[in-house]
DNA sequence: TCTGGGGTCCTCCGCCGT
DNA sequence: TCTGACGGCGGAGGACCC
């Protein structure tokens, strides 16, 4: 029997430029064509991380995930802003209103990103693109990077192949002469620990580990990621777009602005947290089976002590006693803590 | 010396019941 | 009754994403 040929899906993937950057400059046009630094607080003398740096400031060095007072380092005279996620967001529903204009096959991948699946959309690659940049620039007034693949995996590498304002469509004829040539790292769930392992096995591009046979790559990462690996280096992942979600567990967590030896202290910011997971389970329709304690010490060692219920929690009290007694089994004697952390996990819709 | 916050998923390990 | 294999499950830790 003929197996039909599976026809070739068609999904995008687009990216806001220098999103949360991109937002404050719109806001505040005085801001355009200098260095500016989103992150933490605002504050580069505080503890906190840079979230967005416009591409003027990463002229300087500056990227995503470093710390603040690096950042000041590199770029002193770069204008630091706090980040005004509620902002953020109110752009995001908008540009996101313009793809499910396009087809409501739409995955969100987090406030500036999203896949559509276009396998059903009759215009053409670039007909859709053209519309989709056009329709985000007259509702946001802000740019996008979008790339066009066979799957999610390539739509997203695609993506980030032109930046900023471009369109990159990739199809399986380019995996030996484009995917081949890159960096282990532009795959997606490959990070730095993974990418140093595939150094130390001589593994510097995409190709090489697409040459590795599969027992060498389960040997080295297991079946599961190993698997992973092996397929995504050939350019190829069937995973579908998840439209619709659930959350896994709501939590919170804070980092001390500098390391506290105090019980007290420790104990009312587990409160304050606990209080803040308790609203936002009750704001989104949730109850909890599992408490989770997250303990960071000052020397960046974390622990976790989880406590689990026979029913699902929703009142606070109950949440915060499961708290303080994951707070009991941690030993703190003689140690600073630098952050603390509350997760309620195992949700069940509440009825 | 520096390393946020909110998530997901995977692996490993120990416990428990069959 | 003892022992080992095995699967399910919860807890802990870690890698990764935006």
């Amino acid at each position: 029997m003929d197996t039909p040929q599976k026809t070739l899906r068609r999904i995008l993937h687009i990216d806001m430029d220098a999103f949360f950057a991109a937002v404050e400059e719109k806001r505040n046009p005085a801001l355009a064509g200098k260095p500016v630094i989103i992150g933490g607080a605002g504050d580069p003398s505080r503890r906190g991380v840079v979230a967005t740096a416009n591409y003027e400031a990463r002229k300087y060095g500056v990227n995503s995930a470093m710390p603040l007072r690096t950042a000041y380092k590199l770029c002193p005279q770069g204008i630091y802003l706090p980040v005004d996620y509620e902002a953020y967001a109110a752009v995001s529903r908008r540009f996101k209103s313009v793809l499910l204009r396009v087809t409501t096959e739409m995955e969100s991948g987090g406030i500036d990103e999203a896949y559509l699946d276009l396998s059903l959309v009759p215009e053409s690659n670039e007909a859709v693109a053209l519309k989709i940049k056009t329709g985000i620039a007259r509702e946001t007034g802000l740019t996008c990077s979008i790339g066009i693949a066979p799957n999610k995996l390539l739509a997203k590498i695609a993506s980030d192949m032109h930046k900023p304002d471009g369109l990159t469509i990739l199809t399986p004829d380019d995996i030996e002469g484009r995917l081949w040539l890159m960096p282990t790292r532009k795959l997606y769930g490959l990070g730095p620990k993974t990418e140093a392992h595939l150094k130390a096995m001589n593994i510097a591009t995409i190709g090489q580990l697409a040459a590795l046979p599969l027992e060498v790559l389960t040997e080295h990462f297991g079946p599961s990621y190993g698997g992973y690996l092996f397929e995504a280096s050939k350019g190829r992942d069937d995973s579908p777009l998840i439209t619709h979600w659930e959350p896994r567990s709501v939590s919170r967590e804070t980092t001390f602005q500098t390391d506290v030896g105090n019980w007290q202290t420790i104990a009312r910011t587990i409160a304050d947290l606990t209080r803040e997971v308790v609203a936002d389970l009750a704001h989104q329709g949730y109850c909890a089976r599992t408490v989770t304690l997250k303990i960071r010490f000052g020397d960046f060692k974390t622990v976790t002590r989880a406590c689990s219920a026979s029913a699902a929690l929703d009142r606070e009290e109950d949440i915060r006693r499961r708290a303080f007694a994951c707070l009991k089994r941690v030993d703190l004697v003689g140690k600073k803590v630098r952050l603390v952390g509350v997760r309620a996990g195992n949700l069940e819709k509440r009825l």
